[in-house]
DNA sequence: TTGTAAGCGTTATCAT
DNA sequence: ATGATAACGCTTACAA
C-alpha cells in the first residue's frame, strides 16, 4: 500500500479510501491511485484488514461429514448464499459427535470466524460447553436448543407424519421405521419417530415394537444391516419409513440382498430428497425439505446477528414437499 | 496478550514463547503464564500471527462442486489429512468451469491461502491466466499441465483399459462408452477414451462410432439421457463403460426407464468407486482409485512446496483396483 | 532466561 | 479533499 501511495504521489490513507470505494476522493486522484494499483499489482491484505477490523468475513459451517449427499448438498447452497453476502465459508467436520461439535465451536473461535452455522446432531441443549461461544451461532436442522440460538429447523415431525400417512394410504398396515437409537430428548430421531407414531395413531394402527429398527449411525451400511434384520425377522412388514434417504438407500440394498422387491414386497420412503433419490432403482419416495430455503435462512439469520448481536433469537421451520416416486407406487 | 503478561508478571515476549512452546522459558515462569492464560481465557489471534508471519495456515481446495459424491469424498480425505499437518481447508466451488477455476486461484490469493489444491477439469494448460499464481498449486486428478505443477493424477487410461477389458472378458462385444464431449487435448475425458480404445484394439474389436455417446456434464441427469439414447438406438449394445460412477448411476436409471436390465441385458461399469456404488441395485462394478492415497499425496506435495517453493515438480498417479460387482456379473 | 523495540498492512481519528 | 498518526496483536532481532 505504501508503494501504491508513493507511485500515485498520495498518502496510504487515500489509497485505502480508493480501495474501499469511499466518498471524498477527487476524480483525478482516484484515477491516479487506480493506475498505480494496476501497475504494482497491489492486493489488499485481508489479514491486516482483519486485524484492524476484528472481522474475518469468514463463516464456519460445521456438518457431521461433508461427503454424505445431504450435507454436501446443503453446504453447496450455504456456500453459494454466503458468497452473495460477501462471506466465505470454511467447513468443519464434526464426525456426528458431540466432541466434534464442541471442537467446531472452539475452532471457530480460534480462526476468528464471524459466525458459525452448526448442524448439530449430538450436542445436547444442556451441554455446559455451549456457554463458551462468544460469537453468533445458528443451529441448522437438528437438535432443539430451546430458543437459546437462532434455529432453522427441519419439518421433522410433520414430514415423517406425511410419509407414514402416505404409506398407509397406499395400503400398508405393517409399517416399520428404521431410525437412530437416540430415542430420548428432543432431536431429529425422536421428532421423526413422533411423526411416525402420530400418523399410526390417527389411522388407528398400533405401533409394533418389533417394527422399530434402530441403527447406530445414519449411514448406508447401517441401513443395509437394518434391511437384513427386517427381512430375516418373522414379522410381516409391508412398508418402511427410513429416517434419512441415505439410510433408505442402505435399507433398499439390504432388502435386495434378501431377494425382497421394492415396492412389490415392501414399500419404502425416506427423508431429505438427496439428489440420488430420483435416480435409485426403484426411485425413492421421500420427504423433500427445501434445502435452498434452509441455507438461505441460515445465512440470513447469521449475517443478521453478526450485524445485531443482541437481537431476539428466531426459529424457522423449513417447508417441505412429499415426493412420490416408484418406491411407494 | 498484554493482559496475560501483566497477570503473570512477565513480558509479552515470554507469553509468546510459552504459547509457541519454545525452549528457554523456566518452568516456574511457564506455569505462571499458563495459569494466567487459563484465568484470562486468552486465545492467540491468528490474524495478527498471519500478518506478522505471512502465513495463514489455510489451504484452499477447489473442486467443481462439493455435493457430488466423488468430490465430497475426496474433500473429506483432504480435510482430514491437512488437519494432521496443522492446516485448515477452505473449499471453493468452481462449477466445473474454467472461469471458476481461475477465480479460485485469484481467491486463494486474496484470502492469503498458503497454497491451493485444484481439481481442474476445464482449465487448459495453455491458459495464460494460469501464470499469475504466486503461491504453490497442486493439480489433483484431471488435466495434464505438462510438468508445470505438482500433480496427483488419476489412473485414467489404465483404469478404463481395465474396465473395458473386464467387459470383454465377460463376453461383451458391443461396448458403448458414455463420456464427456471434450474429446481433444489431454484431459480426463480423452485419456479415459484412449483406455477404452486401447482395450478394444488389443482384443481385435472395432470401435463403433455409434457406440460413442457424449454428454455435456458429468451428472446423473446427463447419464440418464445417455441411457435413453442407447436404449432407443437400433444398435446392439451389450456393455457400457461410463466415464464416472455418477454418470453410470444416471445410465443405469436411464436403462431402467426403458425396461432394460443390468446386467441381464447390458453390463455396466463406472469409474471412481463412489460410496454409493456398492449400494446401488444392482451394485456397480467400477474402477476404484485410492482416494485416501490421492488426498494424502496432494496434501504432502502442497505442504512440501510451501516449505520449499523452488523444488522440482512431481507427478504421481494413484493406484487403483477393479471392483467387480453385480452390474457386470 | 527474560525484556525491549520495531514492524507486519490496514484503517479510525483527527488535523490540515 | 487529503494527510499524519496511532493502533489492531503478534513475532523477529537484538539487548540485558
Amino acid at each position: 500500500m505504501s508503494d501504491v501511495a508513493r507511485l500515485a504521489g498520495v498518502s496510504k490513507m487515500t489509497v485505502s479510501n480508493v480501495v474501499n470505494n469511499r466518498a471524498g476522493v477527487s476524480d483525478p486522484v482516484r484515477r491516479r491511485v487506480l493506475d498505480a494499483i494496476q501497475q504494482s499489482g497491489y492486493r489488499v491484505n485481508l489479514s491486516a484488514r482483519t486485524l484492524k477490523s476484528g472481522r474475518t468475513g469468514i463463516i464456519g459451517l460445521a456438518v457431521p461429514e461433508i461427503h454424505s449427499p445431504y450435507f454436501g448438498h446443503l453446504a453447496a447452497h450455504v456456500i453459494a448464499r454466503a458468497a452473495q453476502q460477501g462471506f466465505h465459508v470454511a467447513i468443519e467436520q464434526t464426525g456426528a459427535a458431540a466432541a466434534g461439535e464442541i471442537d467446531a465451536i472452539a475452532h471457530s473461535h480460534t480462526l476468528h470466524f464471524d459466525g458459525l452455522i452448526l448442524s448439530a446432531v449430538e450436542l445436547d441443549r444442556a451441554d455446559p460447553r455451549l456457554a463458551g461461544a462468544a460469537y453468533p451461532i445458528v443451529m441448522l436442522g437438528e437438535q432443539d436448543f430451546g430458543g437459546r440460538f437462532d434455529h432453522v429447523a427441519m419439518p421433522n415431525e410433520d414430514g415423517t407424519y406425511a410419509a407414514t400417512t402416505h404409506l398407509i394410504d397406499r395400503g400398508c398396515r405393517d409399517i416399520a421405521i428404521v431410525t437412530g437409537n437416540a430415542l430420548e430428548g428432543v432431536n431429529v430421531v425422536t421428532r421423526r419417530y413422533q411423526g411416525y407414531l402420530a400418523a399410526l395413531a390417527e389411522r388407528g394402527l398400533q405401533p409394533d415394537p418389533a417394527l422399530l429398527v434402530t441403527v447406530d449411525t445414519m449411514t448406508m451400511d447401517s441401513g443395509r444391516a437394518a434391511g437384513h434384520r427386517l427381512a430375516d425377522s418373522r414379522h410381516k412388514v409391508d412398508g418402511v419409513v427410513a429416517v434419512t434417504d441415505t439410510v433408505a438407500q442402505g435399507v433398499l440394498r439390504g432388502l435386495a440382498d434378501r431377494g425382497l422387491r421394492v415396492p412389490g414386497d415392501i414399500r419404502l420412503i425416506g427423508f431429505d430428497d438427496i439428489p440420488q433419490a430420483e435416480f435409485m432403482v426403484p426411485s425413492l419416495s421421500t420427504v423433500a425439505p427445501d434445502h435452498q430455503w434452509m441455507a438461505a435462512k441460515a445465512v440470513e439469520l447469521l449475517t443478521g446477528r453478526i450485524g445485531a448481536p443482541a437481537r431476539e433469537t428466531t426459529e424457522y421451520t423449513a417447508p417441505f414437499e412429499l415426493m412420490v416416486r416408484e418406491s411407494t407406487t
